[in-house]
RNA sequence: CGGGGUGUGGCGCAGUUGGUAGCGCGCGACGUUUGGGACGUCGAUGCCGCAGGUUCGAAUCCUGUCACUCCGACCA
């Protein structure tokens, strides 16, 4: 079947990415615009994929022993500064309350950009004894961080967003908990979200205000920019130092435990949208999809039409399927193309001649191709074509990924890529700085994406200067 | 924060030299329709983003301001 473009509200990928996410998210009905510069209104249908988000994270988490705890949303700011790197990184983006009611405050307080400050503050009361530990917490909660430009989802002054904060006896358990959260991500992100995505370690410019280590899920979006999609720190004992949090070691010794954070936020949603969407509109993976099958009578007016699609949904409900019925006055055509738009993962048509031999059409929302099956197997049917339509989603994702992901030997060949391929660059690096921030001025926006956690030896030297490589590093440009 | 653009019924837009607001879609009722955005008849919906100013009179001119959007800069 050919592809064409149906819904003419949406601009075309091809003609302006950006207005084009701006129409999806818009007609889609994920969100709306507010009153208050930069923040968003999260509607009902897009409120309900974060609610999907959560639960698969959220049971993620606690099967990993994680409990979910709640935070202050203010942070005095004696209290921020206690960590010196790590203020100075937030400081610039904060929101400040300095009058409650009638009264100038004696202290301002920090509208939360992020929470390590407050856990700490925390973790000093409740952490003696190496029996205290690990602690495991995690929250979900919204943060603000007054943004200069704001998109919906992408970039927004206030967001929502899960952190984990963890606390542990030892180095090495620290780490392999920050590992273990950015591969709890990294199974999210391919085996929910259908996104496939490069991993690995943040170059020392990158990383977050006071770690020691960040590692990242850096996605390819369908225009070829990267998206941060969610963040694993190591601190090491920084913020323990800073903040005095000490335990008494099974040496009978006072230590300091060593620590973790991770989030991943609304952001995610904006990935979805971008790695999967089309010109007909969002494309959801299944298992986040608020509705994951809209079944459409056709002819409804007549005799048993409603009752067999009532029927089937009862029955596709009872086997775990979010699904619903569309019996509203619209004509078929019209709600074929609404629920494209919505993103709805697959279509379930039922009508008359149906019916009477004992079969509806199923729809891939990726593919469009129509599937006639009988209605005694539909459970069955339905559940084979939502993972179908996941796989396809992960497979189109990947040979995008793979398609826009060039080498550079040379810095002639880098700059060619950087301008006339949009897409991640592989290439070696020095590791100093200097060469990060000369690519960065000189292609006009890319930047290290990370050090991925499988590097190819392209070459031995540095792309940028030539002197003796120390990685491989995955640029690009980011949301 | 710099540079461009836009704010007029729910959505998309028109509105000339200033004269008191219009179109399409959508919305409501009724009828006919119904396998890829149906049609007819009737009907409802506006502080022209907001605040000042000029004028007998402002959607229109002037000033300010707010919001959105695109491109940069900045930014887990």
């Amino acid at each position: 079947m050919a592809k064409e473009k149906k819904v003419e509200q949406i601009t075309s990928m091809d003609t302006d990415f950006a207005q084009w996410y701006t129409d999806v998210v818009k007609k889609a009905e994920l969100v709306d615009y507010s009153g208050v510069k930069g923040c968003m209104i999260i509607r009902p249908y897009g409120y309900a994929i974060w609610e999907n988000i959560q639960k698969e994270l959220d049971g993620r988490f606690k099967a990993l022993g994680h409990e979910n705890v709640y935070m202050p949303m203010f942070i005095p700011e004696s209290l921020l500064q206690k960590e010196k790197d790590h203020v100075k990184g937030f400081a610039p983006e904060c929101a400040w309350v300095t009058v409650g009611g009638d009264n100038q405050l004696s202290e301002r307080l920090a509208v939360r950009p992020t929470s390590e400050t407050l856990f700490c503050d925390h973790f000093k009361n409740v952490i003696h004894s190496y029996r205290d530990l690990p602690k495991l917490y995690n929250q979900w909660v919204n943060v603000v961080r007054w943004e200069k430009t704001t998109r919906p989802f992408l970039r927004t002054s206030e967001f929502l967003w899960q952190e984990g904060h963890t606390m542990h006896e030892t180095e090495e358990e620290a780490r392999e908990e920050t590992l273990r959260m950015l591969g709890v991500y990294e199974d999210f992100y391919l085996n929910v979200l259908a996104i496939p995505a490069i991993t690995g370690r943040k170059t020392e410019k990158e990383k977050f205000a006071g770690a020691i280590e960040t590692y990242t899920i850096e996605p390819m979006m369908h225009n070829g920019v990267a998206l941060q999609g969610g963040t694993s720190h190591y601190f090491g004992d920084g913020f323990a130092k800073a903040f005095d949090i000490t335990f008494t070691g099974r040496d009978n010794t006072i230590k300091y435990p060593f620590q973790t954070s991770w989030g991943v936020s609304t952001r995610s949603i904006g990935a979805i949208i971008m790695t999967h969407g089309d010109d007909n509109g969002l494309i959801l993976p299944p298992r986040v999809a608020p509705v994951q099958t809209v079944i459409i009578p056709v002819a409804q007016h007549k005799e048993g039409v409603l009752e067999k699609a009532n029927e089937i949904k009862e029955r596709l409900s009872a086997a775990g399927v979010r699904v619903k019925v569309d019996d509203s006055d619209n004509s078929a055509g019209w709600k074929y193309s609404q629920y494209e738009m919505k993103g709805v993962p697959v279509r379930l048509e039922i009508g008359p001649r149906d019916i009477e031999s004992g079969v509806c059409v199923l729809v891939s929302r990726v593919s469009g191709e129509k599937k006639t099956v009988a209605i005694e197997s539909v459970e069955s049917e339905v559940a084979a074509m939502l993972d179908y339509v996941h796989n396809e989603l992960v497979d189109r994702a990947r040979r995008n990924l793979a398609q826009k992901t060039n080498e550079a030997r040379s810095y002639e060949e880098f700059l060619d890529c950087a301008q006339n391929r949009p897409g991640f660059i592989k290439a070696m690096w020095c590791g100093d700085e200097e060469c990060e921030n000369k690519i960065k001025d000189e292609t006009g926006g890319v930047k290290s994406r990370c050090i991925p956690f499988v590097e190819d030896k392209l070459s031995d030297v540095c792309v940028c200067c030539g002197k003796p490589a120390k990685h491989m590093v995955v640029w690009g440009r980011q949301y």
